[in-house]
DNA sequence: AACAACATCAACCGCAGATGG
DNA sequence: GCCATCTGCGGTTGATGTTGT
């Protein structure tokens, strides 16, 4: 958590990363169109908050069944504004967030805890990375998905900048249907439509392109969770799959696995889908690293 | 131009693990 | 060890944009 910041400070960086967000989507209080900078993303506009009807009235699901995670009387659903967009995120920088369920009310905001980290996590924080996935990006998707299933945080850790919702978006409308249609005989994978954009993809139906050669001594990126990623990214209005040029270095850093795991444990048959639900990501970390030694890693198209 | 179908993605829901008393 | 609470995760939903007919 930061260390209080004087306001006029905050409000800055507040009002700044929404400017950065705002382009993208959440155009709340508006009701024309911008050109998507990307070039891909679609652009939801004219959310007239002030007649918001995810507004809740009714009383939370009490005497039966499961109480509700939050008090929902009068709290605020749906989509964000950019008002309370900056509200959060300039408490966050003063305060930081050591009490999600407590934030809101301190903040002054009409919302859960809940999905005051889920507006943090997923489009307030500075480290996030806007724009189209790369194709490197989404092979690594492809490749991690292969070893970890739909363990998708774990999977946002290696992917710096990127969330866990946004790579499952991701996995469930461009990559899972990629896979499908690869997987299909040359005729059944033409799609029902034209792709409304091609996705900036270099590689093909026939798999992921080659994987990044990965350093063993580098060590494993931080997590997405982790804010002490690089904020370099913070004042970047927006990226294209051309103007997004990862450094070398980064897929190294990326993907890199500590070779330091014996075989044994590969020999016993134990597949990271077998593996406990209850893993931490260190314990991932260890299949990670196993998999990729073990060069279990297949090329997808054969999956 | 109008409509239907599809695509996209932010946000929500509920569960499970972690933590503290 | 038990219980309550909090947090994080993954699945799902729904609003809206895009494309095809």
């Amino acid at each position: 958590c930061s260390e209080p910041a004087p306001i006029d400070h905050v409000f800055a960086i507040a009002a700044r990363r929404v400017q950065i967000a705002q382009p993208f989507r959440n155009l709340h209080s508006t009701s024309h169109t911008l050109p998507s900078s990307s070039g891909s993303h679609s652009l939801r506009t004219s959310v007239n908050t002030l007649s918001n009807p995810y507004i809740t009235h009714t009383a939370p699901e009490v005497a039966m069944g499961r109480s509700p995670c939050c008090e929902k009387t009068g709290l605020k659903r749906g989509p964000w504004t950019a008002e309370e967009d900056m509200t959060l995120v300039a408490h966050i920088e003063q305060h930081g967030h050591s009490n999600w369920r407590a934030l809101p009310k301190q903040a002054g905001l009409l919302r859960c805890g809940k999905s005051c980290r889920l507006r943090w996590i997923n489009y307030l924080r500075p480290d996030i990375k806007r724009g189209n996935f790369t194709s490197e990006e989404e092979d690594a998707i492809i490749q991690l998905h292969a070893m970890l299933g739909n363990r998708w945080s774990t999977i946002a850790a290696r992917l710096p900048g990127r969330t866990d919702n946004e790579i499952k978006n991701v996995w469930h409308t461009h990559l899972k249907k990629r896979l499908e249609s690869s997987s299909k005989p040359s005729g059944q994978a033409a799609p029902k439509r034209n792709a409304k954009k091609p996705v900036a993809v270099a590689s093909t139906a026939d798999g992921p392109a080659s994987v990044p050669v990965l350093s063993p001594e580098q060590p494993i990126s931080s997590s997405a969770t982790d804010s002490s990623m690089p904020s370099s990214l913070e004042n970047t209005d927006s990226f294209t799959s051309e103007e997004f040029q990862i450094e070398d270095s980064f897929w190294s850093e990326t993907l890199a696995m500590t070779v330091d795991s014996s075989d044994s444990a590969m020999e016993a048959g134990v597949t990271p889908n077998s593996a406990s639900p209850s893993s931490s990501n260190d314990e991932m970390d260890f299949w990670v690293r196993l998999f990729m030694q073990a060069g279990e890693v297949q090329s997808l198209s054969q999956i």
